[in-house]
DNA sequence: TACTATACAACTGTCGACAGACCTGGCGGT
DNA sequence: ACCGCCAGGTCTGTCGACAGTTGTATAGTA
């Protein structure tokens, strides 16, 4: 008998995380918008499962981040103010950070190619739907966090950006700042392979502002006068 | 009518949320011990609900980590081993930072006072038992979490630290060590009140220092080397 | 005695149902 | 025409039930 199949039931599956994984992909591919409400039968009726489990998938979302909850009212995809983006980002920042310090102190040659090998698909990506180029952004930073070596760093990353990526979903930047975006990936490469003076606080600020124009940089430092 | 009761309208309760309240209670109060399992049909008879909100707040706090699922087997009170100890507080140095940071910028007299009044309370809690003290250190530390004016850093952290918490009621420290660890707490007061010279990030590593032993001092920037 | 196979009990994952809250549209009053 | 009330339909929160799996104790075998 092959081993798979007695790994796979080490870790039996359920509907719940199923479905979980089917609206994180469905928000994350734009398929739903931030804003939309997600009717617990309808979801049901379309994938032919009771209300149990899509309730608890949901549920797992709210957690994560995803969707907000209204009790009594439904559940909808979370939609985000530029208050709260840059809440988010300024804590992104810190967390960044350290993942691409840790990354770059663990980073195997493995890793290193995988990051190049997105850098170039992003290139090739400049014209391609803001679909194609979210996913393969969202690939390259989690790879960084896979990188960290610090489950808990990657997970809390994963959860906290994950309303950012389905905010930039929404935008449509023009081909030429798409580039750019695209492009400012680049120092992060070449920061993890050692080729950068410069600190992790500044590449990943400098990345994170060009997508997000201005978060206050290093507020925290800077207003508590360190 | 007051206007308590029309603002606790907005936010109807439910039962799932009761209940993962008082889970949350019970494992940071020791009652639910690391390890333990949370049997869905006891708990439904213990609060004369049925399983399903039980099934929806454990599986919230699930996501909060908490609680472990293991498919088909049940929940448990997530236990934690020193490796996964050693990462929480790796990170949680950073974040603890830029709370603190943030704190100090933000800080107005009723914070500082309600930190220092927590502060004096730990120091007469010395002979307490250890459910008391880490209460007032929980306490303590979500002031400055709420201090820094970030939701997200707040809830991050309260997610991080909580399994950290729920393990610290397993230990019984000595009297001397933990008059040491509460009186840890009085640099943050002062660091906070803008009184110490020295960086956040040296605060609170001493502090995490002291009562979980040694954490990589940031390890990620000596490793990576800037 | 050690080890395997079997039967039983307990529990989780999922289902369908119901009551009550929420929203919408139409009606009557001003 | 505008506002507030009421009725109908829709949806969520909660419930009880069932099937299949997991863990355990028992019986059987070498």
């Amino acid at each position: 008998m092959p081993i798979e199949s007695l790994v796979a039931d080490l870790k039996p599956t359920t509907l719940r995380e199923d479905i979980a994984t089917l609206l994180t992909e469905a928000i994350l591919t734009g398929k739903l918008k931030p804003g939309d409400r997600l009717n617990e039968s309808a979801l049901a009726r379309q994938w032919q499962v009771s209300r149990a489990p899509i309730r608890e998938a949901l549920q797992q979302l709210e957690e994560r981040g995803l969707v907000v909850n209204r009790p009594r009212r439904g559940m909808f995809v979370v939609s985000l103010d530029e208050e709260e983006v840059q809440k988010i980002n300024s804590l992104r920042l810190v967390l960044e950070a350290e993942a691409l310090r840790l990354c770059r102190a663990r980073a195997t040659p493995q890793i290193l190619r995988r990051l190049q090998q997105l850098a170039d698909r992003m290139e090739r990506a400049s014209g391609s739907p803001a679909v194609e180029a979210t996913q393969l952004d969202l690939e390259f930073h989690r790879t960084i966090w896979a990188g960290s070596g610090n489950e808990y760093l990657e997970r809390t990353l994963a959860g906290l950006t994950a309303p950012l990526f389905a905010y930039a979903l929404l935008t449509k930047p023009k081909a030429e700042k798409m580039r750019m975006i695209l492009d400012s990936h680049r120092p992060l490469v070449d920061y993890v392979a050692g080729k950068l003076k410069r600190s992790a606080d500044d590449v990943i600020f400098d990345h994170i502002r060009l997508r997000w124009s201005e978060p206050d940089r290093f507020a925290s430092r800077r207003l508590g006068g360190e």
